[in-house]
DNA sequence: TAATAACCGAGACGGTACGTCCCGTCTTTGA
DNA sequence: TCAAAGACGGGACGTACCGTCTCGGTTATTA
């Protein structure tokens, strides 16, 4: 496969796509999201999207990972409770935002057939913040206001996982009181005898 | 809308639909999933689908519906733990059947651009098995095993969605430890002060 | 290859792609011609086209052939010269028409490329005629007015190819001075000796 | 329109470009000959044979008129019909080449649709040999061997329309016993009365 | 017991989007 | 300043499916 010279790229095609992308996807839907109508939105050959990226999942994955930008931080004030809710309110902001909602479902509905597409996701968006949020517990494992032999991975799932289910089974909304009840069912099980 | 008469359909060709579905799904993946392919596999003209169903997605809906069958029954043992271990590793199975699992995540995949799908996904399949979990759930709740104020569908969502989001990120397997810890952290909690 | 069941045709679509092929030849040129503009102009799926011709050149042969329909006669008062003149006089008409004209200059361009369409051109518009034309040529030798040696292939390509030079090369205009000349030069050659 | 400097001109691209067209055509097709293929193949820029020639016609037209070369002579012994049959058994040799046949015919496939294509492919290829071999029926004339009243312009499409009319129909194959067939049917006639 | 519906299989139809090829133009870097 | 390289916006290719439609050909009542 030959690979196009990245130093001759048109930033203006790339940013025009992205948008395109993302404007589509929220005002009709992924599955009828299409390169056509990216290409023809965007005012760019397919051929230029077909350059850059192989499926429309990854067009929207860069889309959308850029819209998230820099957002890789998560607060250390000290107080674990506190800050799981700082960072999940904001998780939470982010997933009820129309277009990032339409396009993450979007996403994770592509990974359920094309692994390929899976993996990238969970590389790009969902690993980095994963691996803060890991670091963040083991410091306060640490400092002995979390049970030593709670892995945190299993924790992090624990946490958050319901906040995809509602993404994704659209059947309650995404709120502060869902954060809530999450962090007051779990987090008394977590401090050492 | 003409609905044609149920008396005179083909039993014969609604089983080889369903099967036909249940097939593909799994060989090749919901999205190469073809309502020509479902039809010349199961040796049936397309009209016969569209006359019984309206998608691709309510086919499979119902073809994984029937082969869930009558497992509609929640373990009353009276102990808690111990029953929501049982029905949990019993969901876990299912999940990890690569037929449920594939379909399952298909349906999920398919909600997320058409909501009658995502609607009838819920109603079909989640909500009766929601509503035995929080009849149990308050069962236990009046025999003073669980905090009375906690909404009995909230701490489902808990329960659950770990095993969905594993489901649908395979990122990590479902397996039985995940159950162990998703009940080990969570339970210490619910006690009644 | 699977072949389409003929019976289950759609006449009205065939003629539509008949006339919008012969249309637009005559409006762009063959080179112009494309199956999608084809297909627009006949309110006709694309597929409609591929399932029947295999190239453009192979409607266009069809439509003309269609065209010309059944002018497969040759005169025959007696008089070789005067039946001649009468059938290339006709010829001439054909040629000069601009629909027949544009379509048979594109398909004669396209068999520069494609022996398939070489091969059908030849078969389908050509040989019946020459064949036509060589059996009058072989009464006229059997009636003494021809030398007897002369192969009526050779003669027929002496006394037509002129007309497709004209066709092709369009430097000078195809009319019966033309037709005129090309009989007024081979003839006194062929009487016997 | 800008015309580039023709003293900067890289003779070296210019041969590559024209080299790498007549391989192509032969290879493939002049339908299959793409501006692309010929920029690659010739090692070379596409604005490069873009900024020298109009389309793929007029680069195939200078190839083959370089390679034609300087055969632009006409014999003279005096015995017309000799000198007649020594040229076209010169062009028959011609038009069988490979390289020359698949050219030329590409060239005429192009001059159906491309009134620019058939004008210059005229005009340099066919224009300078017909007024060549006019200018002999003339002496000839002159000298009494043809009837006066004859055009040479008729005549000379009489001879060599045959010709083409194979190259393009490729029905059958021209060879020397065509050209003693055309001069044979056409010599009786011409001698003055 | 014929006729007469209704569903069945089959698949042609008008249509949309796919992913690719090539067009002719434009832009960058180097000789 | 021209050349090589090739990215760009664009149009058409030939294919895969969509959802609708129109055919006979079995059934399975209804006159």
């Amino acid at each position: 496969m030959i690979v196009p010279n990245p130093d001759r790229r048109s930033e203006r095609a790339r940013r025009a796509i992205l948008s395109a992308a993302l404007e589509l996807c929220v005002e009709e839907s992924f599955a009828r999201l299409t390169m056509e109508g990216v290409a023809k939105r965007a005012g760019v050959g397919k051929q230029t999207i077909y350059r850059w990226w192989p499926s429309k999942s990854a067009v929207l994955l860069e889309a959308i990972d850029d819209r998230a930008g820099d957002t890789l931080d998560f607060p250390d004030t000290g107080d674990l409770v506190a800050d799981l809710r700082t960072q999940m309110i904001q998780l939470a902001r982010t997933l009820t935002d129309p277009v990032f909602a339409a396009s993450l479902r979007g996403l994770i509905a592509a990974a359920q057939s094309d692994a390929d597409a899976a993996e990238s996701l969970y590389r790009t968006l969902m690993k980095p913040r994963v691996e803060l949020c890991a670091e963040r517990l083991k410091k306060a494992q640490q400092a002995g206001q979390v049970r030593p032999e709670v892995a945190p991975e299993d924790l992090i799932e624990l946490l958050y996982a319901p906040l995809y289910y509602r993404l994704l089974l659209q059947h309650r909304p995404i709120d502060e009181a869902q954060i809530g009840t999450i962090l007051d069912l779990i987090f008394p099980s977590l401090a050492p005898a």
